[in-house]
DNA sequence: CCTCTATCGTTGAGCTTGTCAAGCATCTAC
DNA sequence: GTAGATGCTTGACAAGCTCAACGATAGAGG
């Protein structure tokens, strides 16, 4: 008789299906906000920056890269290609000069707004669901996160 | 007096908030991720091409870059990588000699079997709900995908 | 048989992202 | 004032990604 491989793999447990649907929500979002993001020739990486600076409050190199959760050093790379396409400005410190404060300019505040409503909008996957689902995924999900 | 900028920002619906919990818990889980895959000296591009690779069912290179959502220059590279740390060959194909199969190697089964068992593992934020919690929340994400 | 075209994978150029080590300017503490 | 810490930039290098071009092979039609 050949063997045959028997794979003995346990059934999911309850929180692995639910992960494994979220991990597959996200994907989906992600595959579709890339092709948004590419119509405004933007990375993911720059649309994170974009979001990240808030008009009324301008954010420091080092600050972006903690919230990037990256190196400095690549930040500096980002913000050189957001600024020489015009929607971000290096401006000097007040107090220290050593930092840079990052500011948007008009055009940069009208692409981050489209950025924020894209990436803000729900997939048509969650849309799409009745209102009492909605509810339900909103409150599982907010204790979930320690809300 | 002195003009302030007022932001009318509408208070977001149930599905908005819900879907910016959904991309929360799938950033914790990706920095998590990211962690425990730098430990095996792993890219997340890597990662999932090896989740792909069923031991079983061999993918040929367009398929992979079909599951990757990437072009096929692309996997080359992917693979000359996975392919010189001896987790994965390449094998002519059997009936057209232009396509090359990816087979894992047994290195590369063993590697791929902790690699799927970090991505379906449920990040703490899931395990830590109720079991009534969890058993709504994989109802509503699977009513969401089309289950 | 032979050519024409389509397909599969690779290569090379060029870009963005990412890390690290080193450097420069500036600030702070002693 | 001098020494060390801090903020950002630079340069070198690797991975990931796209595109255009290429070699090898396959399949169809004359």
């Amino acid at each position: 008789m050949a063997a045959t491989v028997t794979v003995t793999e346990r059934a999911p447990t309850v929180a692995e299906e639910a992960w494994r649907l979220v991990f597959q929500l996200a994907k989906a979002k992600h595959a579709v906000l890339s092709a948004r993001l590419a119509e405004l020739d933007l990375t993911h990486v720059q649309a994170h920056a974009l979001r990240l600076l808030e008009p009324e409050r301008p954010l420091v190199m080092s600050e972006l890269a903690d919230a990037l959760y990256c190196h400095a050093s690549n930040v500096t790379g980002i913000v050189d290609r957001l600024e020489s396409r015009g929607l971000v400005e290096r401006r000097p410190g007040l107090g220290d000069r050593r930092v840079k404060t990052l500011a948007l300019t008009d055009a940069g505040t009208a692409v981050r707004a489209r950025v924020v409503e894209l990436m803000n909008e729900p997939p048509a996957e969650i849309a799409g669901l009745s209102a009492g689902d909605q509810r339900a995924l909103r409150d599982v999900l907010g204790r979930a996160l320690g809300g």
